[in-house]
DNA sequence: CAGCATCCAGAGCGATACTG
DNA sequence: CAGTATCGCTCTGGATGCTG
């Protein structure tokens, strides 16, 4: 199948590469385009709760725990993973007595974390629109 | 019945109901914080995408299926419907010949809109970024 | 054209137990 | 403290076929 090998491959080669002259489409919407891909990256319920922790100080592993409500070992274990994994927090392990390891947001994801206050706003301002939406697109059922 | 369109949101019946008196603590990565509800919803793989374009101008639905790749129709029907019942798009049946469905932004959407396109020029600017700290992480495995 | 119904594979994620 | 490993369920979402 093409769409695999387009999946795959043309990730970053993207539009950048490439002599055609006019792309045959803009594809702003192609399954390779940059916000698709991160959507993917910190669509989930964690990443982006994780990365405003730690933008505003570095923050162990427990402390994290403890702060994000309904947050699993696996889950934290593994968003961290994945988030040093795409540059945006990097792992410390501390020489202390019984090990401690920091986790510090990066350059690039303080960038992002700048970016997604926008949204951490939108949402405190009109999540009660959505809300009351809801309720009145229900009751008409 | 395919209930998994309305993901049933015990949302704001969640702490929010009860008597209880202060929180004891404020919160801000509770369950039931505004930022999560909002991931809850458009953290999908396809509502962001949709928005997009609609915010541009009133979509068909099949005008929309055509424009994102991979988009099935089971997958479009059920993210139009969750939008409009959030209130981010409001569906018009157009009386032509073979029937024929508006979706065009709300006010509401469009605010929503804005916001995330702040999130796409980040995704555009720096998912190279990502890709590349990927690919360094993945080769000192 | 604009959908709905059904089937089911796989991802996501919580629960639990164990380790250095 | 900071994880790894495994199990099993739920939910997402793709494929396919049918309707007004």
């Amino acid at each position: 199948m093409d769409e695999a090998a387009l999946v795959k491959t043309a990730l970053f080669g993207d539009q950048v590469s490439g002599g055609e002259p006019p792309p045959p489409r803009p594809d702003p919407y192609a399954r390779n385009c940059p916000t698709r891909l991160l959507l993917d990256r910190i669509g989930d319920r964690w990443t982006v709760l994780v990365l405003g922790l730690v933008c505003e100080r570095p923050r162990r592993f427990n402390s994290l725990r403890r702060d994000i409500e309904g947050l699993t070992q696996k889950m934290l274990s593994q968003t961290l993973k994945a988030m040093e994994r795409d540059g945006l927090i990097a792992r410390t392990v501390l020489p202390t007595a019984p090990v401690s390891v920091e986790y510090a947001v990066t350059p690039l994801g303080r960038t992002l974390c700048d970016t997604l206050e926008g949204l951490q706003r939108w949402a405190r301002d009109h999540i009660g629109d959505v809300q009351r939406a809801q309720r009145r697109y229900d009751e008409t059922r």
